[in-house]
DNA sequence: TTTTGTAATATTTAATAAGTATGAATTATC
DNA sequence: GATAATTCATACTTATTAAATATTACAAAA
């Protein structure tokens, strides 16, 4: 008597109304027609409303009956589209991947994943935001960023980092420098030079690595100016204001008046490597990932 | 193994993705926990999904699971709305009547039962079709009007028809004709002119009546013209053309030089009937006939 | 009239939701 | 650290109910 409404009604409803016969809806349901019969009257009985005309002969929808198959038929169908959608969702075609990245990381692996993904998931959205590493860290800590994109190998517990990019550092120098490729050999002819470096707070291991790159040459770099935007440090280095160190990669996409000496015979390398919280149930970010690691 | 989702699944799903609490949700849903537990995790089979995390102490949602959260709200809320607007519709308080009529009930009838309408059922809908009986007959019995306003008494098997409206007839003279409501005694006084009426076609019932009428007195009235139109009818008679008799509502909403005169003494009566299919299953067609009953 | 085809009942059977009891695992509390 | 309390999951049983079979009632067609 007071039973529920169910799916299980609509799918048998949808038949009758489609079918006018009671019969040959039960057959395309695979169900006995006495069983359809007993189940569209509980239908009625739980919605109160007449749906369907039976006068000893033909069946016809009541004025209510027609509504009622319009808004069964938008229901199952939009409960198809859920369906399919979710399991994509679970499956990882599809969602939503949080990606946070230094600047330095829009030269080639953030766009190469955006494309990648775009290709392979077409319908995996994301969202992106140039943050600090230690920015990065606490979003992803705190569930804001499902991936970041940062110069660090050390990371709080609870976290996982990889590393997906190793680049060389290179010399970013004046155009009319004294110093180019034909005569450059280490960087300890450049010891008195003042530094532009991007700031400590901004990437504590970038930074650390360039003093280990003048150390190994035995000198202290005088830095005079620090930036968290290449941009600003390339400008600085086009106006004399001093030389810089920086992940080669960063040459491209600029457009600026200076030139830059690769070091490839330096052992320190600038490694960008993606974060993620190891316990994310995100199922877009392990697609995300994997096809990262491919690249 | 095999099951179908149904929504009492996704009641339950919401209930536990509201609380994220499965002994919370139970109780509120007033079923076991366990019984909670298993419907939730058949739930995810049948989707191939996971829908929530339990790492045994909380539950949260995975994001295939918040997906399906706002999905399965948007369903049961729409689900609601169409159960309500389904009652609505099933007791006759929401639809749509389609009625037919003789022009010369636009003068009260029609409009008194579209205002009763409109203030006791605001959400039900009418389309309004003037035509002649017979066309109203055979529209009603194909099912393209649920209700007509017809002069006739007799109608085909399967239609009921019921008198909603009598009125007296009035003679419709030039209004400088030598006959007024002084010297009116009997319609054999006009015996000699000629008569302007509704075709045959239009409405047999009336015109056999006014025949009657004539008969009554002891003669047969000179047809001069005939039409389906009142205005055409008044026209006429302004113009000298002749005179009519027509039912005396019609002095009402016509802009026109000619004069009425009210037959009250003779036994004939224009009587307005509706007429309806027997077995017309329209709900708000029944609430439109009961409203008019009461008129 | 008989035959055929329709939907509705009556009754039984099978499926399954939901209940009880219990266990494993974790956190809170002393 | 041990104990208690709380979590969700599992095993098993019961109660509910969907659905099957068999049948009836009715109407239209042959």
């Amino acid at each position: 008597m007071n039973y529920q409404i169910e799916l299980r009604h609509f799918i048998y409803f949808l038949a009758v109304a489609e079918e006018l016969h009671y019969r040959k809806a039960a057959e395309k349901l695979f169900i006995s027609q006495p069983g359809l019969s007993t189940q569209i009257k509980q239908m009625e009985e739980i919605l109160q409303t007449q749906l369907f005309v039976r006068d000893k002969k033909k069946v016809r929808l009541t004025p209510a009956g027609e509504f009622l198959k319009k808004e069964v038929e938008f229901i199952l169908n939009h409960l198809d589209q859920t369906k399919k959608q979710l399991k994509l969702i679970g499956q990882g075609h599809m969602g939503e991947v949080r990606i946070g990245f230094l600047g330095s990381a829009m030269q080639n692996v953030v766009p190469d994943l955006l494309v990648g993904l775009k290709e392979k998931y077409p319908l995996v959205h994301t969202t992106l935001e140039e943050l600090s590493n230690r920015a990065q860290i606490n979003a992803i800590l705190s569930d804001r960023l499902d991936l970041g994109f940062v110069r660090m190998s050390r990371v709080p517990k609870g976290l996982e980092v990889k590393p997906v990019f190793e680049d060389t550092f290179s010399l970013v120098l004046p155009q009319d420098h004294p110093i180019d490729l034909g005569n450059f050999k280490s960087i300890d002819q450049l010891a008195h030079e003042d530094f532009i470096l991007f700031s400590q707070d901004y990437s504590p291991e970038y930074y650390d690595t360039v003093l280990s790159i003048c150390e190994d040459s035995g000198f202290v770099p005088k830095v005079s100016h620090k930036s968290v935007h290449a941009q600003t440090i390339f400008k600085l280095v086009e106006n004399k204001l001093g030389i810089a160190i920086v992940p080669t990669t960063l040459q491209h996409g600029f457009q600026m008046e200076v030139k830059f000496i690769e070091m490839k015979q330096i052992r320190q390398r600038a490694v960008l490597s993606m974060v993620w919280k190891a316990d994310n149930r995100n199922p877009a970010l392990k697609n995300c990932m994997d096809l990262l690691l491919k690249l």
